[in-house]
DNA sequence: GGTTGCATGTAAAACGTTACATGATTTT
DNA sequence: AAAATCATGTAACGTTTTACATGCAACC
């Protein structure tokens, strides 16, 4: 019984404590956001899939008039999420519109490249700065400290990357000595 | 006129000589694959596309009963390609199941993260190899280059942080710490 | 004569996002 | 009183992959 990326999520949030898809979602934007997204079309539906499998619980909770499904794992579910947390991933996606432009970049004038290299630049350090910010401000414990901490110098790798090679670029290191 | 992803990829391809819709193919998926895909099913009907926006050309070119269509740049594609270029970068999406594994492990065991860690870097370390190959055997001119450069230095930045992190965990220096 | 590579194409399925609808509660 | 947040859900749309169908040519 194959899962979606999505059922992984969902489990794995759980393992934390039961809650609500409301409060996964909002979970996923504030952490696992720069590598792993998720919507409320796979979330929802997804919940559902869980629970007639039998790997998630979920109660009606409502709070007021204003009503609120909370989900716990099961026995099964628990077992499925250290299943799959002992298996190698397998996923490594990269979508890289800067690097697309940049290998492109010998079609247009020498600043193209230079802006490009900007642009991805400052994405990096606003992405760094934000994850800063958490673990400035509210700082996971356990194994996700050290995945925000990945996040962090990841970025700041990335950003300086950038520089140095516009460096390159504008010091006439880079290119000319190798485009005949 | 908004165009796809796959359309930019295309551009610039033929940015720099005519070529089969094969041709872009195998060019993908030897150079801009590690950050940058795209299948048959999204080239050949985008070529066709291009072609009635005119920003392409397409010729026959058999080569002796072998059927063959070979695309250049119009004028207008070259401005349109150029445009984008010089646009600033939007897209940077990441889907690291990897990084997803490790911030869900404190639901395994502790050797669970080791093992995850240790695949992910032998991961990076593969994908850093076959571009070190590239750039040992025929390296690409130009900016092309530039992004090898990347990809080399990118997967040995997070094959590393892969074994700092293991040599943290196993040492007990990461996580016990922190988990009260 | 079989395998690999060149070459084009599509249909179905899977996946994922966006936008909308609805309504309560809390904060400003 | 308005805006933001909590909360659930789905329909439409768009994107992407997978698998298949077809056939020639070159190599072993």
């Amino acid at each position: 019984m194959e899962l979606s990326s999505t059922a992984y999520v969902i489990l794995g949030m759980l393992g934390w404590r039961p809650m609500s898809g409301y409060e996964i979602k909002s979970l996923v934007d504030k952490s696992t956001r720069f590598f792993w997204t998720a919507s409320y079309g796979q979330i929802y539906p997804e919940l559902r899939r869980l629970q007639q499998t039998g790997l998630i619980e979920g109660k009606a909770n409502p709070q007021g008039g204003r009503k609120r499904n909370v989900y716990r794992l099961t026995r099964s579910g628990r077992r499925a999420l250290r299943r799959w947390l002992a298996t190698d991933p397998e996923v490594f996606e990269l979508r890289d519109e800067g690097l697309l432009k940049l290998f492109f970049s010998g079609a247009a004038e020498a600043e193209t490249a230079v802006g490009t290299l900007a642009a991805k630049r400052r994405f990096h350090e606003e992405q760094g700065q934000r994850l800063r910010e958490i673990e400035a401000t509210s700082p996971p414990s356990g194994h996700a400290y050290l995945v925000l901490r990945y996040g962090i110098e990841f970025n700041e790798w990335i950003a300086d990357w950038c520089e140095r090679t516009s460096r390159e670029l504008e010091s006439g290191t880079a290119i000319e000595r190798r485009t005949a």
